[in-house]
This record gives structure tokens, sequence and C-alpha cells, in this order.
DNA sequence: TTTTAATTTGCAACATTGTTGCAGATATCT
DNA sequence: AGATATCTGCAACAATGTTGCAAATTAAAA
């Protein structure tokens, strides 16, 4: 699917930032930062302009944000595979890379009577193959 | 276990903001966040001073940070029953109110061939039974 | 196609979370 | 008590994000 199409299905206006913002992240297989994002296009937005956009994409389910415990945020597509109700990513605490874990089974967790849990969130830290091997 | 034992127990110097902040964090049982700790203390503390303690609090594991993903940060104690490598919180999407969820199974992760996974983070996100009730 | 209406964009200002360097105040150790 | 290590406050700065307002762009209607 292109830009144009993915922003023409949830009913979103085309709008430079957001086909620009969309391309690249399609293009790239892995989460980007907002500054990633920005080196990559040719044409230049304003900050504000980027978190509109990435507003209204995460509202429509089309990208999600990641969150890194180094206050790093990644964005990535929200590929059909994703439910938006539980996610897991893979973070490599050496190239700082991050992908999307497509299919996995949620663990049990002992939550207080009477609660209820709407959605889920998983972040696993670790080193990706490249990076580990380029260590030893 | 005072502030001032778990202060000595860790090879920390034992100095008034980081005393402060584990004395309202052992009274307090959930996560806190920075303003809240703040405003529970008598004494007034720089940001920075605080941001300091908070630092070598978790490089010791003795609090751990929360992140969620409405930019809001909050820390709790790492009880015993916490490992430095998997964690696991609730999120109380109406009254922000956050817990540690101290044992669970961890789910299974389909990560790419030759990665590692050196720690996990999970946040569940609900709603307590309080903020239920009082919905209805 | 031209006009009108709705959206998007850039700028300025501000908020939160966090870090670094430096000097002065506290705590620890002998 | 004196020497040394550590902590604290201040100023400055960085990353991430939001809001209000006016100008530009896009979409819809005539």
């Amino acid at each position: 699917m292109t830009p144009i199409e993915i922003l023409h299905l949830h009913h979103l206006t085309r709008s430079a930032c957001r086909e620009g913002i969309l391309r690249i992240m399609l293009e790239a297989h892995q989460a980007l930062s907002e500054n990633e994002i920005k080196c990559s296009l040719q044409s230049e937005f304003d900050r504000t302009t980027f978190y509109r956009s990435f507003k209204v994409l995460i509202e429509k389910n089309i990208i999600h944000k990641i969150i890194l415990d180094n206050n790093k945020i990644k964005y990535a597509i929200s590929h059909g595979h994703f439910n938006a109700h539980s996610r897991a990513h893979f973070y490599c605490n050496h190239c700082k890379k991050v992908l999307c874990i497509p299919d996995f089974k949620m663990g049990q967790y002992q939550i207080p009577n009477g609660y209820d849990i709407l959605d889920t969130e998983v972040i696993l830290r670790g080193n990706c193959e490249q990076c580990k091997s380029n260590k030893s």
C-alpha cells in the first residue's frame, strides 16, 4: 500500500507531511525516531507539524509509538498483524534498533481482583545478531 | 527496612534527598511521579538533586522507573520479589495509578534467530476496581 | 473552474523530563 | 579536628510534546 492509499483508506487528508512520514516508515523495516524520519525526508517540516502528523496517524492506528527507557521514542507502522491492544517490541541495547514482534503469546499476570486489562505493551531488551557477533 | 538501612546495605551515602525519596516511596504502596514525591516531602530539593538521587537508586536497583505512554514517568520501589530483568506493571487509564505486578509468567515471543533477550518490561493498561465501579 | 470552506502548516511560547559543569555545603574517615 | 569524598543548588541546555494564532494548502461546491 502506498502512503496515499493508506491516508485515503482512513479518511485522512493527503498532506505533504503525512505522506512523507508514511513513505519513510514504509521503506524502513524497523521503528524510527522523529530525527531519523526528519533526516530521511527531502522537504523540511516544523517539529510541530511532525507531532501533529504523528498524533493523527497514531489515533487512526496507522502507526504506533514505542517508548524506550532511555527516554528515546520511536515510531513504527502498525501492520495488519498488530492489533491495537497488545504489542511487543525488541530493542537492541547496542545498536538501538527496534523491531516489532508480530506474533506472540501473552504472559499470565496476577492482577488484583476486579481489575480489567484493556491493552498491553511489552519491550524485550537484548542484543541483535549483528551486535552479538561484532562484540566477539 | 528503613531508608537508612537500605542506603547502608547498598553502600550509599546517607543523604537528605535519598532518605526523603525512599521514605515517601516506602509509605506509598504504588508508583509515584517526581511531582508526587516532591509534594509529599517537607524539605525542598532542586530538580537536579532529585534526578541525581533517582539515578543512583535506579543503578542500585533499589527503585525502578516506569514509563507510561502518555509521557508520564513514575518511580517505584523494587521489592525483593522483583528481579532486575523482568518487570510488569498495571496502569489505570482512569485514575493513573500504577501498581507493580510481583509474580507473573512471561509470554512467548518469536524473536529473530540469533537474537538474545536480556530483560523485559510489561505494561498492562486498564481500569482498577475503584474506577470501574465509579463509572457505573 | 473559480469560489468557498475545511485542513494543514509554521512560528512563538510554554511544559515536562532529564543532563552537565561548576562552586559551595555536607558527610565520612583517619 | 582536618582532609577527602560526596552531595546540593544554580544556570544552562537538550529532547519530546502541546497550544494559539495567522497564513498557506487542500478539498468540496457552485
